[in-house]
RNA sequence: GCGCUGGUAGUGUAGUGGUAUCACGCGACCUUGCCAUGGUCGCAACCCGGGUUCAAAUCCCGGCCGGCGCACCA
C-alpha cells in the first residue's frame, strides 16, 4: 500500500524525515529526521545494539569520523575512489579515463596517474569513445572522488577525509581491539555511526544519501575457524536468492534453513550462515515485512574489492500488497545490508602499510619443534668490505639461507647483488606469504634496473654466521579473516515506515496508520481526558502521562479535538498504545482505572491506574512476549462498537 | 553528471502579466460526544538570482531542489 508518494508525504507532514536545509534551497544527499523519525532511528539502533553487540557478547567502539589519509590509502579507498573521468562531447557518455588508457596503450596502471598526463595520453593515442567513435582527444578528464576531503589543522595540515564507511575506525585500532579481547578469537567489535560519500547523483530521500548512518560488525576469527555452533538458528528460514539463480531466468528466491543452507552448500561460510540467520530473526522483531524481504548473493563481478563473498540483505519496498499484507505487487528492492567475507584483506593491509602487527598469536595444541635457519651477518666485515652495498649482501644471504640453505654447506658462500648505490628495494620484507595483489608493481623491477648492475659477491661463510637451529614453537602469528555485517540503519528505518504503512476502514471512514512495532515505535502510549471540559480528567491525564515518562516511556499528551481525531493522529504516526482516562474510571467503585487502546485492532481493555507503566513495559520489551491479546484475558474488555477492517473496495494503486 | 519534467500556506492543490482558489491541517472559543471531516473566529504560500516590462509569482535565462530515464552506486 506504500505508494512512494504518499510516503513520503506523511514523512514530511508528520516530521518523520525530509530534505534538509530547505530555507536555503536544500541539498541533494542529506536528510533531517524529524521528532518521530530521530526517535524511530533510535530506537532501531537500540535494538541493533541489544542484538549484535550485548547479545553476542561483542565490543562496541566510536571511532572517528576523519580520519588521516594513510588510513584510506591503506584500506584501497583512495584508489578506488578517486576516478578520473573523460565525458564524450559528442554523444555525451561519460568513461572511466584511467580504463581507457589501460587498454589502448601498453600502461597498465592508469589509475594514479595526474589528470593531465591522462588527457596527454588520450590525445596521443587517439583514443575514440567506445560509444560512438568520437575523438576524445581535447575533452576534459576530471577526478572526482567519492570521499570527502578536509584538511586537519590550518595551513598546510595533513589531508584528511570523511570516512567512507565506519570499518576502518575498527580496523587500524586491531592491535588494540584484540588486547582489549585477551587476544583471543574469535570476537567481534561493532559500531554504529554515520559514514560520507560524496554520491555523483543521490536521490530517493533516505535511499541514496551523502551522509548516512551504518551499523557495522566486524566478526574477527581465524583463519580456519569453523565457525560459530548454528544450533541457535538453526531452524530458521532463510529466503536466499543465489548468484547462479540470479543468472538462471528459471532461477528464484529458495527458503531454506540455516542448517539445510549450509549442508547443501548454498552458504559456504558458516559465520555468513549464522549471521544471516540472526539478522533475519531480527529484521523480524523490529518489524521489516518477511514476504518482503530476501537474501541476495553477490555475483562474482559485482563483489567490492575486500570480498570473496558477499550477501546483501534487502527489503521490496514501493510495493502494494493487499489485506493479508501478502502478494506485494511493483516495487523494488533495496539493499538494506551487506554480509561480506572480508578475509585478510583489511588487516593485511594496515598491516603492510603501518608496520605494526595485525595478528594474533595462537597456541598450537602441541609445541612443535620446527629447524629454523639462520644468518646473522658480521657487519664489521661485511661494511668495511661492500660499503653501502653491505646492506644489500645481508638481504642476499638471509634469502639465500631460506631458499637454500645447502649453499652454506661450503667454506664461501656466493649471492648475486644490485650495485647501484640506492637502498635495496623493500620489497624484502614481503617475503612473509602474503598475497596482496601487487604483482603489477613487481613487474617493474625489470624498468628499474637501467642504471644498476647485477654484480656477484662471494662471502666466508663463517661471516654470514649462517645456523640451523631447533627450535620449540608454541604457536603462531596469525592474520585473522573478518566477517562483516554491515547494516545500513537510514534504509532500515525507511523500510519499516514502508512495510508499516496501512490504509484500512474503521466504522466506515478510511484511515491511515503505521503498524510498526512497539519497541521501535516513536511513542509508545498517548494519554488523554475523554473530554477537555472535565478538570478531573485533564489532571488525571496529566498525572498519568508523567508517571509514564518516569517509568523511561516516550509518552505523548493530547486533549485537542474529538477523542476519534485524537485516535487517529496517533495511528497516523504508529503510536501503539492510548491510553484514555474517562468519568466511569474516576467514579466506580474502587481503584481508578483508564482504558489502553491497541492501535491495529482499536480494542480497549480497562485496567487499574497503577498497572498502566508495568503492563506498557511489558508490551514493548522485545523478549516479554506479551501482547496486546494477553490484557483481554486479564483485564475487563471495553465493548465500544468500533471495528477495525480493510476497505472493501481495494482498488489498486494507480 | 546528461536528457525530459515540475517547484503556489505545514500538506495536497486551483489559477492569472496587475500578489492568489479550495481542502486538509494548526490555534482560540463554543459543543463533551470512545473512534478524523458540528459551529464561530483566526493562522499560513507563489524556490532563489538575473533579464524583458509601467508592472514578473506568471514570460525568458541561469541556479538550487524534487520526480522519471541514462550514467554512477568501490
Amino acid at each position: 500500500m506504500a505508494d512512494g508518494d504518499d510516503l513520503a508525504e506523511l514523512a514530511k507532514r508528520r516530521g518523520f524525515f525530509f530534505g534538509s536545509v530547505d530555507a536555503y534551497g536544500g541539498v541533494a544527499g542529506f536528510q533531517t529526521y524529524g521528532p518521530h523519525g530521530a526517535s524511530l532511528k533510535d530506537n532501531v539502533e537500540t535494538a541493533w545494539r541489544d542484538r549484535f553487540t550485548v547479545r553476542e557478547g561483542n565490543h562496541e567502539i566510536e571511532a572517528p569520523t576523519v580520519m588521516p589519509e594513510a588510513v584510506f590509502d591503506a584500506s584501497g579507498h583512495t584508489d578506488d575512489f578517486d576516478d578520473m573521468l573523460v565525458r564524450c562531447g559528442a554523444c555525451q557518455t561519460p568513461h572511466r579515463a584511467d580504463h581507457l588508457i589501460e587498454d589502448e596503450t601498453d600502461i597498465a596502471e592508469a589509475e594514479s596517474m595526474p589528470t593531465a598526463e591522462a588527457e596527454s595520453l588520450i590525445a596521443e593515442a587517439e583514443i575514440v569513445c567506445p560509444e560512438c567513435e568520437a575523438s576524445l582527444a581535447g575533452e576534459p578528464v576530471e577526478s572526482f572522488n567519492l570521499m570527502f576531503e578536509t584538511e586537519i589543522g590550518p595551513g598546510s595540515g595533513q589531508a584528511g577525509f570523511l570516512r567512507p564507511e565506519t570499518a576502518q575506525g575498527i580496523f587500524v585500532e586491531f592491535p588494540r581491539l584484540k588486547q582489549y579481547a585477551r587476544n583471543s578469537l574469535p570476537f567481534g567489535v561493532t559500531q554504529i555511526g554515520p559514514g560520507y560519500r560524496n554520491e555523483i547523483s543521490p536521490r530517493g530521500g533516505l535511499e541514496r544519501l551523502r551522509e548516512f548512518t551504518m551499523a557495522e560488525l566486524e566478526q574477527f576469527v581465524h583463519p580456519e575457524d569453523d565457525g560459530p555452533s548454528l544450533e541457535p538458528v538453526a531452524d530458521v528460514t532463510l529466503p536466499l536468492y543465489p548468484a547462479p539463480a540470479q543468472a538462471d531466468p528459471d532461477g528464484d528466491v529458495r527458503e531454506l534453513t540455516v542448517a539445510d543452507a549450509v549442508s547443501e552448500g548454498v552458504l559456504t561460510s558458516s559465520w555468513i550462515a549464522y549471521y544471516l540467520g540472526v539478522a533475519r530473526r531480527w529484521y523480524e522483531r523490529v518489524g521489516v515485512d518477511v514476504d518482503r524481504f530476501r537474501f541476495r548473493q553477490h555475483n562474482p563481478g559485482e563483489l567490492a574489492h575486500y570480498a570473496s563473498d558477499c550477501w546483501d540483505a534487502e527489503a521490496l519496498i514501493g510495493a502494494s500488497v493487499d489485506a493479508d499484507r501478502a502478494n506485494p505487487e511493483d516495487g523494488y528492492w533495496v539493499e538494506i545490508a551487506g554480509f561480506a567475507y572480508r578475509g585478510d584483506y583489511d588487516l593485511s593491509k594496515h598491516a603492510k602499510h603501518s608496520e605494526r602487527r595485525y595478528t594474533v598469536f595462537r597456541e598450537y595444541e602441541e609445541p612443535q619443534t620446527v629447524e629454523r635457519v639462520t644468518v646473522d651477518p658480521d657487519m664489521s666485515v661485511l661494511g668495511p668490505e661492500f660499503g653501502g652495498d653491505a646492506g644489500a649482501v645481508r638481504d642476499a644471504l638471509e634469502t639465500l639461507a631460506e631458499r637454500n640453505p645447502d649453499a652454506f654447506d661450503d667454506e664461501e658462500v656466493t649471492v648475486e647483488i644490485e650495485t647501484d648505490g640506492a637502498p635495496a628495494d623493500g620489497d624484502a620484507s614481503d617475503a612473509d606469504g602474503d598475497s596482496d595483489t601487487d604483482a603489477a608493481e613487481g613487474g617493474n623491477d625489470s624498468d628499474a634496473g637501467d642504471d644498476s648492475s647485477v654484480e656477484t659477491v662471494t662471502v666466508d661463510t663463517e661471516v654470514a654466521n649462517f645456523t640451523v637451529e631447533e627450535v620449540t614453537e608454541s604457536g603462531e602469528h596469525v592474520v585473522p579473516h573478518v566477517i562483516e555485517p554491515s547494516f545500513g540503519v537510514d534504509r532500515t528505518v525507511l523500510t519499516l515506515v514502508d512495510h508499516a504503512y496501512r490504509e484500512d476502514v474503521v466504522d466506515e471512514e478510511s484511515r491511515t496508520y503505521l503498524e510498526l512495532d512497539p519497541e521501535v515505535a516513536p511513542t509508545t502510549a498517548a494519554v488523554f481526558p475523554l473530554v477537555s471540559n472535565d478538570d478531573r480528567l485533564v489532571a488525571l491525564a496529566g498525572e498519568v502521562a508523567q508517571t509514564l515518562r518516569e517509568h523511561g516511556l516516550s509518552v505523548t499528551e493530547d486533549e485537542s479535538g474529538s477523542i476519534g481525531r485524537r485516535y487517529r493522529r496517533q495511528d497516523e504516526v504508529g503510536t501503539p498504545f492510548c491510553v484514555t482516562v474517562d468519568r466511569d474510571g474516576i467514579e466506580s467503585e474502587g481503584a481508578e482505572t483508564v482504558t489502553l487502546r491497541e492501535r491495529d485492532t482499536a480494542a480497549q481493555v480497562r485496567l487499574p491506574v497503577a498497572d498502566v507503566a508495568a503492563e506498557l513495559t511489558a508490551l514493548i520489551d522485545a523478549d516479554s512476549q506479551t501482547t496486546f491479546a494477553d490484557l483481554t484475558e486479564r483485564y475487563e474488555v471495553v465493548e465500544t462498537g468500533t471495528r477495525t477492517g480493510v476497505a472493501e473496495t481495494d482498488t489498486p494503486e494507480p
